[in-house]
DNA sequence: GATGAATGAGTGTTCATTCAT
DNA sequence: CATGAATGAACACTCATTCAT
């Protein structure tokens, strides 16, 4: 039987954070290639060696780290989920959630595109993040059934109601757009343009 | 035509293609980060010296050789360009000619991708990249000028007319899309349907 | 004294020994400008990182070394210094001991031959150095003032009081001197002719 | 049969000349050990093959150079030699020589001074530049013979009436001795009263 | 658990030299 | 004679990882 003291485990779980942003933090200001375990664990102040103590190797932390971030996104996107609103309401609600998430957690989410765009990204576990997004895809469903959204390939409805937010909220993309509430409303209107039946 | 004065080796085009062929194959095998210089230079069959003699450094071969492809990929989709058709005439041949382009070239494409979400996509002259698609982007204004299409930031538009294409092509993220004339159909009636009035 | 609170591998001082001994041994033998890291941590029997962890990089190696080097021959020369004694007993003393630690170092001032005469020496704090001669310096001073010494600048009694000393050990010069202490005394009467008034 | 243009010769020493003297200002600029023959090359306006043409390599260029240095520095130090003068009046004339040309020659003396501290000068012939030096050798045996110079060895000698000339021509070393007449003077007074009898 | 020392293998880049023209 | 292209080997330096403490 182990027994945690907090104090251990707090200590602990502040250095695996301090690792993890130290990563976000240096992927994003000079990129994956740069980004050695020396100096995410000097970022972190830790030692190198203690980051192997945390994580199996330097991939391992990545992933880690993506998967954390995914989760985050889901989380805060599924945010007083409702599926008694009609799907349109739903869906606006996404919206804007994950546009206030990225929005705050800019850093995040920068990261989470250079790694989806990398071979790291084949490591992840598939089903570990879609799991996240499930609901997602169900609301979807429940559209197409409904005749409310056309009845098109689901990554094709993806491409139109999720990654347009990836795309707008990409300051290097989208250097003109102001991510106010307005924009934000008007981006989904053709969101819902683009879909709705 | 060059005409040399005097007695001298000329540079090789079949070597600089295959620097250039080497560094997409190896980015888009083994990463941004993996791509060394030495495996690079391996893959094209020359020495790491000759690789310096085509261009400054590992980033202007990076760099040129993105915006190498950006130039071909707009070349592809202003192929057969005609102002005179009707807006929505204009942009469906555009998407179909990129959709094309790119899935002929996936190569080329998941190369760009990597680059464009990379701190070395900030290194890019932003003017060189985009004037390749201001014909797009007029087009856009004459649609919002005759009030066929929404009267949106540019961005927005972008995001819902060409970025859906990038999504959709990258198999990384749209395994379940089958890249045939009819969804690619299908997809552009979405995002017609998103932009149009 | 160190005392180390945390558990941790300790700097080796052999290992930075054998380091700084390994450059004067190659420097001498292959010269500066063949003198690779890899060929010195060869030499010292350490990885070429291991070098890094002791020093910042090549430079601070080889400048390191220099100035350890000038420090042990000052105190060499100073050794048994004793200003009451009359100024050419003084002189004629640090001369000596000079002599006596070249010809047992020879390796170390080969070394300091070669990096004073490279651009390596700019980077010598010269305050540094030069503090370690400031006792000999006093000593022409009160020389001059009590004239015993020809008043004459600085640099100038250098010249021939000092610096005929590293011409006479530099074998590659002197291939017919013999370093013995009869032709010592000898050149100490030329040097002590030369500046005495 | 070899027939020469003089227009022909003209343009080959020409270069010749260049190159040697691009090789003495990187030398002087940046070190031994940083001049390599792209860089002198490209300094001297010709193309590293080039150099390849009029030098076995660059071992060859370089000790060429300081060969041709000291060939310099003796056809200076010689002018108007006249055996027939006093020794003092001779010598004076030659170390009078010796630092006009240095001073308006520094970068040549610069080169030739970090030259022959590297294991470079081992390979130059010493007969070849020795002999250049005799006439002086020549003097001081004289003034030995006629019990006007100190009878000791020849190196002791020459550590003190052309050693200190470098010395005190070095910039490096003697930052508070200005170069003029008066201070030359000097010194020489304390060479001569080093060496004299 | 946590550390800084230690490293072989690798990094991007330049080297002295040769080659075809 | 003169060139710029071409190169394998070397350069200074950093990497991800392991080790003893």
């Amino acid at each position: 039987m182990i027994i945690y003291f907090t104090a251990m485990r707090h200590k602990d779980e502040l250095k695996q954070d301090a690792i993890i942003e130290a990563a976000i933090k240096l992927v994003n200001e000079i990129g994956f290639a740069a980004s050695s375990v020396a100096k995410i664990s000097k970022e972190a102040n830790v030692s190198p060696a203690t980051l192997y103590i945390y994580y199996k190797n330097k991939e391992d932390l990545l992933v880690s780290t993506y998967v954390n971030i995914k989760k985050k996104l889901s989380d805060a996107a599924l945010k007083d989920f409702d599926s008694s609103l009609p799907i349109r309401d739903i869906l606006e609600r996404l919206w804007h959630n994950m546009f206030n998430y990225i929005s705050l957690h800019r850093e995040y989410f920068k990261f989470a595109e250079q790694f989806s765009n990398s071979p790291y990204n084949e490591l992840v576990k598939k089903e570990e993040v879609e799991k996240y997004f499930e609901p997602m895809v169900r609301v979807l469903k429940k559209g197409i059934e409904q005749k409310i959204i056309k009845d098109v390939n689901h990554d094709i409805l993806a491409a139109f109601i999720f990654y347009p937010i990836m795309s707008l909220s990409n300051s290097r993309l989208c250097k003109g757009f102001d991510n106010n509430e307005i924009n934000i409303d008007t981006a989904f209107t053709l969101a819902w343009d683009a879909i709705k039946l």
